[in-house]
DNA sequence: CTCCCGATAT
DNA sequence: ATATCAGGAG
């Protein structure tokens, strides 16, 4: 069941009153650090990616230096955010792209974001709006998707349809929030397995509420 | 679609 | 024991 325009806005409304400044988690000092940041945050808390990126910044703080990595190096320090061979690759590489293609700088435009290596649209959104303040989406992620869903603003599971539901319903100027605040909505209220519909400031017109199960 | 993969909460 | 964590490549 999707939700007509008045609820839309009216959850858009409590939602922003409850995360009203919202930005990313994960520890940086610069777009480069961003980006690998989000890279290694992939089916990872980003408490876990903030204990290891502290290690991996210090060694390797610039695409310049990232590029000629050893990669048994890498996989070392990024061990315990799992998947760590294929994100290993993914950073040196999309390090070694940055500084052959595009003069060790990291693009400010999602063309030239997907082509880097571990690079999709819901990374690349993430950059783009928390670094480059520049909204091309929304951000699409595992929380994103799942409180969209109860909510019912989409009623798609694939991230793809799911970001274009919520740019047609939520004005553009609205983008680059919703996705920060949906995650921490997420997180902290409808998480996945215990949602806590009990302390969710818009349980009275969420179609799911009660609903345990996950998507 | 499957595979990648360790840490943590339940 | 199992589900989940700011996904992406093949």
């Amino acid at each position: 069941m999707l939700l007509k325009k008045e609820k839309i806005s009216k959850i858009v409304k409590i939602l922003r009153k409850d995360y009203p400044d919202t930005k990313t988690a994960l520890g940086y000092e610069s777009a480069f650090q961003l980006l690998v940041a989000v890279i290694l945050s992939a089916q990872c808390t980003d408490a876990r990616v903030n204990m290891v990126t502290p290690v991996l910044f210090a060694k390797y703080p610039t695409p310049q230096k990232m590029a000629k990595a050893n990669l048994e190096d890498i996989e070392t320090i990024i061990k315990s955010t799992g998947f760590y061979h294929a994100k290993a690759k993914s950073i040196v590489t999309t390090a070694q792209i940055l500084t052959e293609d595009f003069n060790g700088e990291v693009p400010d435009n999602m063309n030239d974001l997907l082509k880097l290596r571990g690079v999709a649209r819901k990374t690349a959104n993430v950059v783009l709006s928390d670094f480059f303040k520049k909204t091309e989406g929304v951000v699409v992620d595992t929380h994103v998707k799942r409180v969209s869903y109860r909510t019912g603003l989409t009623n798609n599971t694939a991230p793809v349809k799911v970001e274009l539901d919520l740019m047609k319903k939520l004005p553009k100027q609205d983008w680059l929030w919703a996705g920060n605040a949906f995650v921490w909505h997420g997180r902290k209220v409808c998480d996945a397995r215990k949602p806590k519909c009990s302390l969710c400031s818009i349980t009275k017109i969420c179609p799911k509420n009660g609903v345990k199960n996950s998507i």
